[in-house]
DNA sequence: TCTAAAACATAACAACTGTTATGATAAGGT
DNA sequence: ACCTTATCATAACAGTTGTTATGTTTTAGA
């Protein structure tokens, strides 16, 4: 077992006790429980709890990176808009919790500049994948001449992360099938004629 | 000065900490002395400290509430439908403010069933408004038919939230003109023909 | 097999937390 | 003026936290 794959089972023992319990109890005595072992090995593989934090949170965008990449590999047009967006949203069980963990940590943020940057880091990088997206489909004619990229991304990616933000806060939640249908829809406004 | 007067006072002294310092760090101590007190006035004005949190959230969405109320005062139509998303957005800075410890509460409620569901009873709220705003503007035929006001009310109220979270995780966040056009632009397809 | 380093366990430490009790002061009614 | 109560300050308490140091065990290369 290397070195980064015991990060990783750290990280992802984390994931579980913030879903579990919150970001606040996540402490490291709780992490090493979660892992069936003791704080040694969370001392061990990250210098301080800062950096744990840090490295779970880019395991968060690095997974959700993987899984973007699986969903779009074999789309072209606007369906690879649509899988694009319909990626980050919780349609099995890991995204639900690759959700909370998100939200918790976007909670963390509020109040740490460097914290918040981060998210504003990975929330650029998909802004700039969807300009570039938005961009090639104007080229192709395929969607209206008239809308600027630059704000649709920003759009696009509002819309994407209200549907998964109401997966969490509304009892009476869409479904899955209605989330992405809903991206669909939104994404038709936007072709030609 | 009566006694509720004192609790909002502690619950905004919360606010002030929350935006400055995050959630986490927002001890009694702390809070005290924001309103440079002691910690003597919050004991004596919460039972425990889950009461305080209870309350300052509670706090966010009334104050919500009244801004939304101001705002849609003297609408109608789908102008009405447009003010009260619109009311959400952080168009100042108090409500820049009210959506960071909004955010910082949502966080804080992952892992905590009890908080979450406080959320979720305020987002159904809202969202039973929406539904009898779009069935009203359904009747009067000024809406498409088609359309299910239950689920159109999830989508609306995702692109609001959306919309507000954009300004936090985006560097290159919309202004609130363009996040006011796009709800607007929005509300626009749904208009019959 | 020997050894050096990595991996982990354990414990102690100070700092900070919410809670609670106790005392001091202010307020307000009679 | 008196007294009751609300309001607040202060301090002590036990519990939890991240950090650090010091051992112990395991691993892996020579």
């Amino acid at each position: 077992m290397v070195y980064s794959d015991r990060r990783r089972e750290v990280a992802a023992a984390a994931w579980q006790v913030i879903v579990r319990e919150g970001l606040d109890r996540t402490s490291l005595r709780a992490i090493a429980q979660e892992m069936n072992a003791t704080t040694g090995v969370v001392t061990h593989s990250f210098r301080n709890k800062q950096a744990l934090i840090l490295f779970a949170l880019h395991q968060v965008t690095e997974r959700l990176q993987v899984l973007m990449a699986e969903a779009i590999a074999d789309k072209s047009g606007t369906d690879r808009l649509v899988a694009i967006l319909s990626s980050f949203l919780p349609l099995d069980r890991e995204r639900e919790e690759i959700l909370q963990v998100w939200v918790a940590f976007l909670g963390f943020a509020v109040g740490r500049e460097n914290l918040m940057q981060e998210h504003q880091q990975s929330a650029a990088q998909l802004r700039e994948l969807l300009i570039q997206e938005l961009q090639i489909l104007q080229k192709q004619q395929i969607l209206r001449p008239d809308l600027d990229p630059e704000i649709e991304a920003n759009v696009l990616l509002a819309l994407g992360n209200g549907l998964s933000l109401d997966s969490l806060i509304q009892a009476q939640s869409l479904t899955p099938q209605q989330q992405e249908a809903t991206i669909r829809r939104y994404v038709q406004t936007l072709h030609k004629d």
